[in-house]
DNA sequence: CTGTCAAAACTGAACGTTACGTTTCGCTAG
DNA sequence: CTAGCGAAACGTAACGTTCAGTTTTGACAG
């Protein structure tokens, strides 16, 4: 709702994203501040807040940018297991390197107490992969390549541990652990599909 | 280090988290300030960092109180399964109340950008709970009640989705998730256990 | 193709506001 | 009489906005 920039960006789109992310680098996102950005950019400050209503959607600007979409599709080889493999590596690597966890901690901090940014993530970053993804993991399930349940958990048990590691535990999240976690959702064997029994 | 209250508390230590979490019920997480918090609990400012370093301390202790002790623990009634299950579903119920929700939800936020406060919330809420978790986890694994696999992963991959969709996807976490959650992990039988295969 | 000009967008500085975290003051309870 | 506390006041920092004055852009006339 608050300026989305759909139409065109500034003119100094590139300059500003990059002067955030370096200042993230620098910093830390906590310590980066929208005066600092716009000095850094060699921009007005009004120009920042013409575009972006906030910190947090600059950054989001710059993950959208420079993170997720070079980084985090789920490929298509046509082998399932070994493109689920390949994927979670990837946000493996995403939140080893250190820079990529600043932003994307940084970023989702900020959006656990500001809705707008929050529902702004959820449409740019996680709506446009997940449609995608179960579709995919649906019909590998089809093809019985994949264990017959709701695509949707399936999708969940594979993303959330890295997740959960990144935001709540801090454990690192290594290839090592993304392989491990794959292993572990692939050989889930339900014996009775989408089984649901009380727990007395 | 800085200002852990380990000793004992400041005389209104009650009225201060009860104003706190009146507050954030009130106004939201974010919304709620360290100068409202004293008022509210007709405190004087000093006294309020003279025991907390920070908003997101006083909170931690919030959480502390009122939530983690009462409503965390992994129950022992020695069926594992159903021990489980309880357990997520207690997840479950925790971050679907409203007010729950928002302390848990600004205060991990918080942590995001504050090392400090992310290292007391995982030696005061994670590490207490992780070590008999995972205790547990190996005895029942011992006894062929659990998948054989590395009890860490096993217990992350319970946790970690209901976190998830609290802090990422914004999914609501009902019991009937919780359920399915549990059943699904339950079910994973891996044929080697620990199986490693690069994807080429 | 080029010179001119109006409109749009920009920079930089300043402003009022808010919350921070600290300091000071005076009361009060022990 | 003194130690500790609540209340008020203070300096600092960042917010988000407003206001000039300047630069950039693109369209059109020559």
């Amino acid at each position: 709702m608050t300026a989305t920039n759909t139409g065109r960006g500034p003119r100094s789109r590139d300059a500003i994203l990059q002067a955030a992310s370096d200042l993230c680098g620098e910093l830390g996102y906590a310590a980066v501040t929208m005066e600092a950005i716009a000095t850094r950019a060699r921009v007005g400050k009004p120009t920042l807040y013409r575009w972006w209503p906030s910190k947090g959607a600059v950054f989001l600007d710059v993950v959208l940018d420079r993170i997720v979409e070079p980084a985090i599709e789920l490929p298509d080889t046509g082998d399932m297991a070994r493109d689920l493999r390949t994927w979670i590596r990837g946000f493996a690597d995403l939140f080893t390197d250190p820079h990529a966890r600043q932003l994307l901690v940084g970023l989702l901090g900020a959006a656990q107490t500001d809705t707008e940014l929050a529902t702004m993530l959820r449409e740019k970053v996680q709506r446009p992969l997940q449609a995608g993804n179960r579709q995919r993991i649906a019909a590998a399930q089809a093809a019985g390549e994949l264990p017959a349940m709701d695509p949707v958990l399936l999708e969940e048990l594979l993303i959330s541990p890295p997740w959960y590691r990144l935001l709540v535990s801090g454990e690192p999240v290594t290839r090592e652990y993304a392989d491990e976690l794959v292993d572990a959702v692939l050989s889930i064997r339900l014996e009775r599909p989408s089984a649901k029994q009380p727990p007395r």
